[in-house]
DNA sequence: CAGTGGTCTAGACCACGCT
DNA sequence: GCGTGGTCTAGACCACTGA
């Protein structure tokens, strides 16, 4: 109440206010201010608080609810998670992505990169008779991981092979070519055997159980960019999986 | 913009308005008024059409888009999603609940019920020392199809397995004894031969790969309720997962 | 009952994309 | 410039919780 509280929110900043407040209330938790489990103020004292509408601070919540951060129980109050959730989408955004993101060093040889026609499968999922295959050895630090097989529309992206080479990210050639990047993806996973081929790409032995990963690739619109075959070592890789409700 | 033109939202039924916007909006897309991939009336033109407040037309947009119906460019207009989205969270309901909607019988023999010390990766895990350890063999129709072997704090859960058996669900009993609902749950998962015990209890062949899932399951407010341990067979049962930016 | 979050309104101005 | 969505306000009333 006194006169030099909270002139945190700078209403002429860039920044929208609600971006402000959700920096301002993680700041609080960080700070051990408002303790985990514990109820932060009502939506009217943080608008009178931070000078700011009911509907502003309530944006801000709800984004911080969606971040897990906060949770509300109502008529009774918002309250601090004791857990902050988080999302690993590292396989989202590729192979080479994840890998840098867990301090490995991507890397690939390239087994097949050609255009296609679509056997049964692929068109069923990708909806058109043409397509590129590209497939490649995956390394993490130059030790072979993975092997993925992918296909994509051939006259969604043309000429998209072009110039393609064993360190390029499929990804990024997409995002700079076509200004398209993935939104959404959807996998389906079992765990087999190795084939013979696969023994000797990766080199391991016969009974090394595998990840064997089919991937359908999506753009915000929902449109399909990609299917992908994969398997990984289950050696030495692992997939994380979050399930939240709603 | 004739007199009879969009009666459908009534303002005096107990169902939010914002919630019969959403409905107005899916019927439309579903009824091909509004096709995959067009644009939807402006905001403005909706706030005139179902005479409700703009904020409430962007409410019921706002939760379109996490249901992945819809998606927003921004100067541009909001249109219909190509494809939609959908959240397969059976898991984290549990092997009752995924069984069921996936038209399967489940079963249980329980293995284990008992109170024991927590061993290490158990007590870092739910940072208490004395965990019930429920161990069973999951059936789907008849059929053995997984191991669970789930621990949960002592401690939180008085008489938790007071007249628990085997055709009972772990999460219901927990709904029904202490009103508490799994909310958020991370997965790791990895592929592996069985071991000699699994074996026998799956009735699988030495060779036959599983998937080995180590779960820990949270409330609402972050509280971690349970870990579990588990295997599944990979000839007959696989796992989808979701990847979703942001 | 008082206090909390949930819903809703009718305005206003800004930022972006297109032409 | 115009139409789109993005942000923000200052009110109002309702629904749930707990004393």
């Amino acid at each position: 109440m006194s006169a030099q509280e909270e002139i945190k929110i700078d209403k002429n900043s860039a920044l929208p206010l609600y971006f402000q407040v959700e920096s301002l209330i993680k700041e609080k938790i960080k700070s051990g201010e408002w303790k985990n489990g514990a109820k932060i103020p009502s939506e009217n004292a943080l608008t009178e608080q931070f000078n700011v509408s009911r509907n502003t601070v309530r944006k801000a919540i709800s984004d911080l609810i969606d971040e897990g951060i906060l949770y509300v129980e109502h008529g009774k109050g918002t309250f601090v998670s004791q857990r902050i959730f988080n999302y690993p989408t590292e396989r989202l955004f590729g192979f080479s992505e994840e890998m840098r993101k867990k301090n490995a060093k991507p890397g690939a040889k390239i087994l097949i990169k050609d255009v296609i026609n679509s056997d049964e499968e692929i068109k069923k999922v990708l909806n058109t008779d043409k397509v590129y295959r590209l497939k490649r050895l995956r390394l993490a630090n130059r030790k072979p991981l993975a092997i993925e097989d992918a296909y994509l529309p051939y006259n969604r992206f043309p000429h998209l092979m072009d110039g393609f080479s064993e360190n390029m990210s499929l990804y990024e050639t997409l995002k700079t070519k076509f200004g398209v990047e993935p939104f959404y993806a959807v996998e389906s996973i079992e765990a087999t055997l190795p084939r013979k081929d696969e023994i000797e790409l990766l080199n391991i032995k016969s009974n090394l159980p595998l990840l064997r990963i089919k991937r359908k690739t999506y753009l915000k619109n929902g449109e399909i960019i990609e299917f992908v075959k994969s398997v990984y070592r289950s050696d030495v890789y692992r997939i994380t999986l979050n399930l939240k409700r709603n």
